[in-house]
Order: structure tokens, then sequence, then C-alpha cells
DNA sequence: AAAAAAT
């Protein structure tokens, strides 16, 4: 029940000029001179009372335990829960916010905080991707607060949700599409802080606001296990290009001289060394991670694993590649290479297309119902690197699989997990309660989804189970479904850590852990946490490592966990036999902003990469403000926007994606034909992750990348790591070439 | 810098 502003009749205090005069005596006003309500301290007032410790602890008395609370200002606050079911006590997003209105209530008499909230907003207008991006690091309103040691009030007063309150009752009554997904009640109610309180900033939102918020999101029901959602995410690309290269070179002593000398900044031969010092803590946790060492077999011992095929067919002898590519260069003692660490030679097992003609997925091992169930979702017969893994995983080893972007990897470890979980599951099928034997870690939710969308049928097929764990929304479905008993639990290490350590998840029985994009999930932030779960979980287990980008960086996981790992890869994926067009723009950077505006500006799907949120969210705001309609997906958005922003995309209602590299792994939409990276990626794998949103199913894409002249040697480097070839071309807005990558040119009449 | 749990 938000204080509403009155209407008509009786002003309130802070709206009444003349309050000051009408002010009933004896209640404080305000110390400020010159404001309406200011009275002068009386001089002779008592000394303000103070608590003391013991009037302290009753006060707090209860907050943190079953007994009843002290009566308190903002129990009012309770009204939220009553339109959902499951998170009422402690859950999600949108709880901090409610503890935000009641806190801000007193103030929001006036017009004030608005004015406040749209200041903290501003910085973000000029951020440029230098800048400190998170819009809760306001200083600016330190000043303000006397009384709150918790930060979280900050990040609380960034919603002054209360006149969105207003806003949303008559937005959502005027508005026919949403009303069927009105079940989705969970979804609603966080989504429209964001966004609305966005509103006061822009003159001719409200064609926006259509755009953001008229749909409910649909993925998050998913975990009740409805088998219908085929998914279509992992079926498509049926090429066998291999897009990339591990290698990385190893030797990062240089950095220190470079980075002593900020002065010349002139001879700067990039503009890397100004950020270095940001860097400092990542680099060194990747020096300092276990090098390969000869007295761990795990990698260097790699067998080469069994053929794919059950016929007796003779194995594909000679066929063994090096799974991390020689950089010679770099590889020499003492050179100095980039931040790239060159990886050691790892035998791998490389299938070819011709190796899997004619073979079957029952050939491989896999049951007819699962078969069915593949056929359905469009594999109708498997890929290299399906291929390759399934009979090593249906033979219990664990393995490393490295596919190209869109290869097919998610049934490559899906559609085995789920035969070996039927196999052995025996009697405790459907059984109340009984413990997940199966994990699948992804880094973002919007990967857990998907691969749940193609996972799910999958295990329906056999009558088992998956739920997804992922944060962002309540857990008390997903804690529902664990309490039923589900089989395979696909999700975020967060969130599943989080319901470990409630007590609501236990991961003992879990016989097969699979970590898809696995050296991401070795990054620094995602290891230590894989690493606690991966502990969870029965030791001596099955592992399954799938990346498009697998390399040294897995080392950590794979000496502690995996025993002997089959080690496949797929070969001829290179960069040549690609159906995606690279090119490099060298821009000024006045002009970025105006370019991608340009770019984007096209009939089919474009996806734009942005480095930080708050870049991805300006530039949405700039292509909406532009009359191009664009959704944004980054961390600061909540679940529900993600999901429905995302799903916009996918459906087609919007061609215009702008995202964080959240969206850079992984996810699959349809025909995305040019991916724009307003920033350049720093690393050559997030290129070749990001490039892989495109050019997939063998179809055409377009990569363009926009650098300021300063970066042009960095680019460089980064492409030869990723072994691809492209044109540098400088551009102006207006030119040919963005007229051509846009399609309102030919492209070959311009180059050629 | 981003991502991944909330609070």
């Amino acid at each position: 029940m938000p204080k509403k502003k009155p209407v008509g009749g009786r002003p309130a205090k802070n709206y009444d000029p003349n309050y000051a005069a009408k002010r009933p005596a004896g209640k404080p006003g305000s110390r400020s001179e010159g404001h309406r309500g200011f009275r002068a301290a009386d001089p002779n007032a008592p000394k303000k009372a103070r608590w003391n410790a013991d009037e302290r602890a009753a006060k707090h008395a209860g907050r943190y335990s079953d007994e009843p609370r002290a009566k308190r200002s903002d129990d009012d606050r309770a009204p939220r829960s009553f339109d959902r079911d499951d998170r009422a006590p402690r859950r999600d997003n949108d709880a901090p916010r409610s503890f935000n209105r009641d806190d801000r209530a007193p103030r929001r008499d006036n017009d004030a905080p608005r004015r406040f909230d749209r200041d903290d907003r501003a910085p973000r207008s000029f951020n440029r991707d230098d800048r400190a991006p998170r819009s809760f690091n306001r200083d600016d309103r330190a000043p303000r607060r006397d009384n709150d040691a918790p930060r979280r009030f900050d990040r609380d007063d960034r919603a002054p949700r209360s006149f969105n309150r207003d806003d949303r009752a008559p937005r959502s009554a005027g508005r026919d599409d949403r009303a069927p997904r009105s079940f989705n009640r969970d979804d609603r109610a966080p989504r429209s802080f964001n966004r609305d309180d966005r509103a006061p900033r822009r003159d001719n939102d409200a064609p926006r606001r259509f755009d953001r918020d008229d749909r409910a999101p649909r993925s998050f029901n998913r975990d009740d296990r409805a088998p219908r959602s085929a998914g279509r995410d992992d079926r498509a690309p049926r090429s066998f290009n291999r897009d990339d290269r591990a290698p990385r070179s190893f030797n990062r002593d240089d950095r220190a001289p470079r980075r002593d000398n900020d002065a010349p900044r002139s001879f700067n031969r990039d503009d890397r060394a100004p950020r270095r010092d940001n860097d400092a803590p990542r680099r060194f946790d990747r020096d300092s991670k276990p090098a390969f060492r000869d007295d761990k077999p795990a990698f260097r011992d790699a067998k080469p694993p069994r053929t794919f095929t059950r016929d007796g067919r003779p194995e594909n002898e000679g066929r063994a590649s090096d799974f991390y590519p020689k950089r010679d260069a770099a590889n020499r003692p003492g050179f100095s290479g980039d931040e790239d660490v060159v990886l050691e030679r790892l035998e791998a097992q490389a299938t070819t297309a011709t190796d899997v003609e004619g073979v079957t997925f029952q050939d491989l091992g896999l049951g007819g119902n699962i078969s069915g169930a593949l056929a359905e979702l469009g594999a109708a017969s498997p890929f290299p690197i399906q291929a390759a893994t399934i009979p090593d995983v249906l033979a219990g080893r664990d393995v490393l699989g490295r596919g190209r972007t869109g290869s097919g990897k998610t049934i490559a470890f899906g559609a085995p997990l789920v035969e070996k979980l039927m196999e052995n599951g025996g009697g405790k099928r459907r059984e109340m309660g009984r413990k997940p034997r199966a994990l699948i870690l992804a880094p973002t939710r919007e990967l857990a989804l998907q691969i749940d969308r193609t996972v799910q049928p999958i295990a329906r097929s056999v009558g088992l189970f998956t739920t997804q764990i992922y944060g962002g929304v309540p857990q008390g479905r997903q804690v529902g479904a664990l309490q039923r008993g589900v089989d395979i639990i696909i999700g975020t290490p967060g969130r599943i850590e989080d319901l470990i350590e409630q007590g609501r998840l236990d991961l003992s029985e879990v016989s097969i852990v699979v970590l898809d994009e696995a050296d991401h999930m070795c990054d620094l932030g995602f290891l230590e946490p894989v690493q606690r779960i991966i502990r969870e979980t029965a030791s001596g287990n099955q592992k399954l490592l799938f990346s498009a980008t697998l390399d040294k960086g897995v080392a950590a996981l794979v000496n502690e966990f995996l025993q002997n790992p089959a080690v496949h890869e797929v070969a001829g994926e290179d960069q040549a036999s690609s159906t995606i067009d690279h090119r490099v723009l060298v821009v000024e950077h006045r002009d970025k902003d105006q370019l991608i505006e340009q770019l984007a500006d096209r009939e089919e799907k474009t996806l734009i990469f942005a480095r930080t949120r708050a870049y991805a969210e300006r530039l949405t705001d700039q292509l909406e403000d532009a009359g191009i309609p664009a959704v944004a997906l980054h961390g600061d958005l909540n679940q529900a926007r993600r999901t429905r922003n995302l799903e916009k995309v996918t459906s087609g209602r919007v061609k215009v994606l702008v995202a964080t590299d959240v969206a850079a792994r992984g996810i699959h939409v349809d025909d995305i034909t040019l991916v724009v990276q307003a920033d350049a990626p720093d690393e050559y794998k997030t290129y070749l992750h990001r490039s892989g949103r495109t050019g997939r199913a063998g179809k055409e894409g377009v990569v363009v990348t926009l650098i300021p002249r300063s970066r042009q040697r960095r680019m460089t480097e980064l492409l030869g790591r990723a072994e691809i070839e492209a044109d540098f071309v400088e551009a102006r807005p207006g030119d040919d070439i963005i007229e051509g990558l846009a399609g309102r040119m030919t492209l070959a009449d311009i180059t050629a």
C-alpha cells in the first residue's frame, strides 16, 4: 500500500506552501533554514533520549528468531506477500526493494527523491567504457544519509518506485497480451521496479515501455516437468567446422615493466597498459594455477579413446591431433608473449564428418526412446562431437570434449547421461524425494535454461525428471521439485551452493557431473564454487567437461577430479571452413554510437556486445530513442526481464539485442546475421564465443568489431590467436562499408 | 568487467 500523493481536498504538509504557518505547535520542524518547515531549535528542549545497550537489544529481540518481532514501522510492508506463493518469506530480487520502500517512505511525500533518482542515473549517460558502471555505487548519496551503516540502502535508493506502483496498474490493465500470462505472478512484480523508474528520464518512453514490459517470460515455470518444451536450441548447427584453437602464450612477466611507465602515454603500443592494474589479481591467479605437470598423468597420458563405433570398425589410427596447437614462437623458453598462455600439447582424438557417415544414435549405444527423442529435437543422426564422445560417456569414462560453437555439445553429453541414469536407475525411479544422480553446471542462467530445454525431453522419454536450479527466481518451486524428487539437476553455481548450505539439496548420490563451458567455469570467480560443488558429489564419479574453447584452464579441475579422461575434438573445424565474415572497423571514439546505430538499423537480427552493463543499457536506450526497437541482456536486469528480453529476440519480435558477455557463450538464437562488438573483447576466446552466436547451422553471418586506432595491434594479435582473418577498415558514419554491413548495400560491391 | 546467491 504505497503512499499516494494526495489528490484534491486536504493537502498534505509537503504539498502545502503554507504548511509552516499551519503546522501544529509542538511538533518538530525542519532544521534547515530556508526550508518551508523550518523551525529554530529550541535551546530549552530536553536532551534527546538515547538507546542504551539493553534497550537496543530489546528492540531487536525477535528479529532473528521465531519470537514475534517488536513492532516496527515497516512491518506494514507485508502486503507484498499476498500475491505470491512461494516467495513470501525470504526470497528474491524484489525483497530488498520492499525494504527500501519503507525506508524511504517518509521522504517520499514530496518529489525530491525523484529528482535525486534521476541524478543518480545521470552519470550513466556519461559512461564511457572505462567508467565505473554500477549504478549503486553512489557516493553522491552518502552525504544525505547519516543513519545507515548498511550499504544495501544504497542499492535500494536507486529504485524509488512508489510512483511506479501507480504507473503500473493502469499499464498492465490496458494490455491484452499480458492477460494470458497472468499466472506468472512471480515474474511480474520484480519486473516493474527497475524499468519503471527509468521512465522519467525519457521524453518518449511510452512506446518503449510497451516494448519492454508487456510480456511475461515463459521460462520460469519449468521446474514442473512439462515434457513438451522441445528444445530447438541445440539442434540447429550441422556444420562441421571448428572455430578455435586454444593456444595461449604463457609468459606475462613483461607486464611489470610496462605498467610502471604510465607517463609515456603516447608510446603505448596499445591501450592496454593503463588497464593493467585491474588484471593483476586475475593474472596472478592464472599464473598460479597448476601448470601441466608431468607427474600428473591426466592430460599427458590421455590415451586415444575408443573409437565411437561399436561394430568393430577399425580404430581411427593416426587421427590423433594436438589438442592444444603448438605456438612455436611463443613456446620457446624465455619468450614473452602477451597475456595468453600456451598450453601443453595434448593428444586428442579427432573425429571428422566422414567418420560419422551412416552412424546412428543407436549404433552409438543409445536406446530407442532416447533416439526417438533426439529425432524429435531435430537430431536425426549424430554430429561428429556426439559420435566421438557418446560411447566413452556410456563406458563410464571421464571425457573432455571440444567442438566448435553450435556443434551439438549439449546432446553429446545430455543423451548418454540420460542413458546411463536409466540403465543404473533401477527401482528408485520416481520415488519421492529421491536424490539427484546427475548434475549439469553452466555459467549463466540462460544457458542452464537452454540446456534444460534439450535435456528435459530426452530425460522424459525414459521417465526421468530434470529441474533447474539457478538464482534470480524464487527458490520455492525449485525446492518443491527437489522434494518431489528429480534425477537431473541443471543449474548455475550460486543457487546450487545456496541450496546445499540450506540443506535442501543433497548431491551425494550424483554419479555424473557435467561442466558446460568448462574452461569458463574454471575462471576466477567460478572455479572455487565449482570445486566446492563437485566435492559435494560422490567422489570418483564420472566427469564430463565440454567447451568450444577447452584449454589448460581446466587443469585445476582435471587434476583434482578426473581420471584418465578421454579427450575428443572434431577435426576440420577451422576458420577457413567457417561461414562467418569477420570485419574490424577502426573508428573514432566519438563516432562509435552513431556507427552502432547505423549498423543496427536493419531488418535481420543483430546482436551487439558491450563490455559493461551500463554501456549495454545506454546503447539500448540510444537505439530505442532512435526508433530502433532493442532489448538489453545483462546482469543488472532481473531474471524475469532477462528471460523476457531474450525471448523477444528469439521470437523475432525485436531484432536487436544488446548484451554483455552473459550472452557470449552457449546461447542459441536463430538467425542472428550480424554480431557487432561495440567493445572489442580482451580474450580471443571471448571473440570466438561471441562470434559463434552467428553463422550457425551453416548459415552466413558477419561479425563486426569496432576498435579505436590505438587498439589495432592488440586486435591483430587477438585475431591471430583465434586464427581468424579479418579486414581492418577505417570507417565513419554513413560510409559505404557501414551501409553494406547493415545490408543496405551489397557488401560484395563495396569490397570488390 | 562480467558472471554466479541473497540479504
